[in-house]
RNA sequence: CGGGGAGUAGCGCAGCUUGGUUAGCGCGCAUGCUUUGGGAGCAUGAGGCCGCGGGUUCGAAUCCCGCCUCCCCGACCA
């Protein structure tokens, strides 16, 4: 039973002054959680029960699954992420340390090279997998920007689970095992998420999906559909292509004289002067955006075109997810100096396909299609020059903005932008470790087989914080129950015997195994207790107080605000039945 | 790293422009009396490196120089 009259516990009156978002704001004046440094938190006695149920939740599913909870050291040495390359590749975000001979350690951002190291000490044969290890445990990663409260730490509590598998249908299994886990963990702990797919199918190979709790205070933005379920990451959105349109009786592209028209808008404006019987909009001119690209490891930089229609900017980001892992950068003047056929302003298809650069098009610049387009030549642009017919693209590229009210890639709808936090994610590794790490086992037919891993993320800490800002009000949170800190919390007001009562009846509950909190304050006011319960939380609240001398109790509901007279002899038995029922 | 804001009691803030005697208010905390269904009243208290260092001055929370830290937006990260 937790008593209020000693609980380590002060709520405040105000909102933190460093505070933004809700869950920061309710968790620090619920004394749920303490700022010790930027990105650091306290988790006081109320805050770590509910952290605990969360983590108990996310525990039983793993267990469900047939994972195995391990838990490995935070305190890492360097030796096993040179091996694997990330001492270097984490940059900033490790924190790094030294011994006091001198060398490097560092506290663990995730744990990929020590299980592989854990397993391949262990395991030799195919008979042992597959095998799924988990462990719930501190994180650090030395963000750049911590920011609201528990939501992005730069040390927090995380679930991170991995898998080991002797091929690529174990791993696929063990995959879609974790991802009915998180499904079955996030609808328990009553969280609304979307599941998008975490990178653009140019990647190749990979799988890896996010689980994204919707809220607008959400860091990650990403698209869904007006109609269907249909949820993606920004740069995962594929642009759905419109049919093709027949060449033949299309008029011949023409040049014309179009002076001063560098711009999209100046050159629709010239168009539209030009009396040619038709108005013209920014989508019928086809922008060509010239970038260059570098693969990893490679020392030149190729130039490549990249077109779509004049009303849609590139998105950098996406094109960088497609063409990751090589770079990408817009050119500079010493690019066009290098490359004369590029007019700057009056760039068309023509110029880069026959100088032998690779050309792109949207999506929706498909065969038949007919735009307005540069010349190749200062102050001329071309009419009529039809995609098949005048031009032949080396592709598409997904690379073009995504707009609300794009129709959704499922056909069913238009797309919209929401936001959401990364509370899961799950991905398919492959062998990357077990290269680095040279994890073998042997095959029924005694030759080593390479293993295959996955790994799986939950951020516990982050899920709290999740929970509070979908499931918060005016007052303060309102716990799901799986999770609150006390499944019921039982008020004395008054100045006679309520506080006793209130303990009596808090002890019955607790003899029925219903987690109690009790408010048994002395010399508080009412309105004190009552905005504390609200704060706080406890999804059902009992209060013992000026209804007592008629022999009643008032029966509260948090998420409702519903409010029941009930008499004192049924106190028990009614809360019990909330419990139960809620 | 770029832009903006802020460091004064446990929390929230005023004071700084225009230097001045004992640095103030609300909440919280302590003691006493009253009060007890919506953040009570009165009284008396405790609690301060005014971010740090230097300078100007008879005198600095206040003016000047340098530094540090935090928050927000962006970039970055996932």
């Amino acid at each position: 039973m937790l008593r209020m009259s000693t609980l380590f516990l002060r709520t405040l009156r105000e909102d933190p002054a460093d505070a933004e978002v809700p869950s920061h704001k309710l968790m620090v004046r619920g004394g749920y959680v303490r700022r010790a440094a930027p990105g650091v938190y306290t988790w006081m006695p109320l805050g770590k029960i509910v952290l605990d149920n969360v983590a108990g939740v996310i525990r039983e599913e793993m267990n469900r699954i047939g994972g195995q909870e391990v838990l490995l050291p935070a305190l890492l040495p360097r030796e096993y992420y040179d091996a694997s390359g990330r001492w270097t590749e984490y940059g900033d975000t490790i924190f790094r340390l030294k011994d006091r001979k001198g060398a490097d350690y560092l506290l663990g951002p995730t744990h990929e090279e020590l299980f592989t190291l854990l397993v391949k000490g262990e395991y030799s044969s195919y008979k042992d997998f597959p095998v799924i290890l988990y462990q719930i445990q501190e994180k650090f990663r030395d963000e750049a920007r911590p920011r609201a409260g528990v939501l992005r730490g730069r040390e927090f509590h995380m679930k991170d689970s991995y898998s080991f598998d002797i091929d690529d249908d174990g791993l696929q299994r063990s995959y879609d095992l974790h991802r009915s886990a998180y499904i079955r963990a996030f609808d328990r702990l009553g969280l609304r998420y979307v599941i998008v797919s975490a990178m653009s199918g140019a990647m190749g190979g990979s799988a890896s999906e996010e689980f994204l709790a919707e809220t607008p205070t959400g860091e990650d933005t990403f698209v869904r559909s007006t109609e269907s379920d249909y949820a993606a990451n920004v740069e995962a959105v594929r642009t759905p292509a419109p049919p093709a349109l027949p060449i033949e009786g299309q008029p011949q592209a023409q040049v014309h004289h179009t002076p001063d028209t560098p711009t999209i808008e100046t050159l629709v404006d010239f168009f539209n002067a030009a009396g040619l019987g038709r108005t013209f909009t920014a989508a019928d001119t086809l922008k060509n955006v010239l970038v260059k690209t570098r693969a990893p490891g490679a020392a030149d930089w190729e130039v490549m075109g990249i077109g779509l229609p004049g009303d849609r900017e590139v998105d950098m980001k996406r094109l960088e997810a497609v063409l990751h892992p090589s770079e990408v950068a817009l050119l500079d003047e010493a690019d066009f100096a290098a490359n004369p056929f590029l007019v700057k302003g009056y760039v068309g298809p023509n110029a880069l396909l026959h100088n032998k650069l690779r050309y792109y098009v949207d999506p929706r610049v498909v065969e038949g299609t007919a735009w307005i387009t540069g010349a190749d030549k200062a102050d001329h642009h071309v009419m009529n020059l039809v995609c098949g017919r005048d031009f032949v693209p080396d592709g598409t590229i997904e690379a073009a903005e995504v707009r609300e009210g794009d129709p959704s890639p499922d056909g069913r709808g238009t797309l919209y932008t929401a936001r959401g936090i990364e509370i899961g994610h799950i991905f398919q590794l492959g062998r990357k470790f077990a290269n680095a790490f040279e994890l073998d086992a042997l095959g029924p037919d005694g030759k080593p087989r390479r293993v295959t891993m996955g790994s799986y993320g939950i951020g516990v800490s982050r899920v709290v914080a999740a929970i509070v800002e979908q499931s918060h009000d005016d007052k303060g949170i309102v716990w799901p129950r799986e999770i609150a800190p006390a499944d019921v919390h039982v008020v004395g007001t008054g100045k006679g015997e309520q506080n006793e009562v209130a303990l009596r009846i808090a002890g019955e509950l607790e003899a029925r195994g219903v987690r109690v909190l009790v408010d048994d304050r002395k010399g508080v006011s009412p309105g004190v207790k009552f905005t504390d319960a609200e704060l706080l939380g406890v999804p059902t609240a009992l209060i013992v107080g000026k209804g007592l001398d008629q022999g009643v109790v008032e029966l509260r509901d948090r998420a409702t605000g519903e409010r029941a007279e009930i008499p004192l002899e049924a106190a028990v038995e009614r809360v019990a039945a909330a419990v139960a029922g809620g």
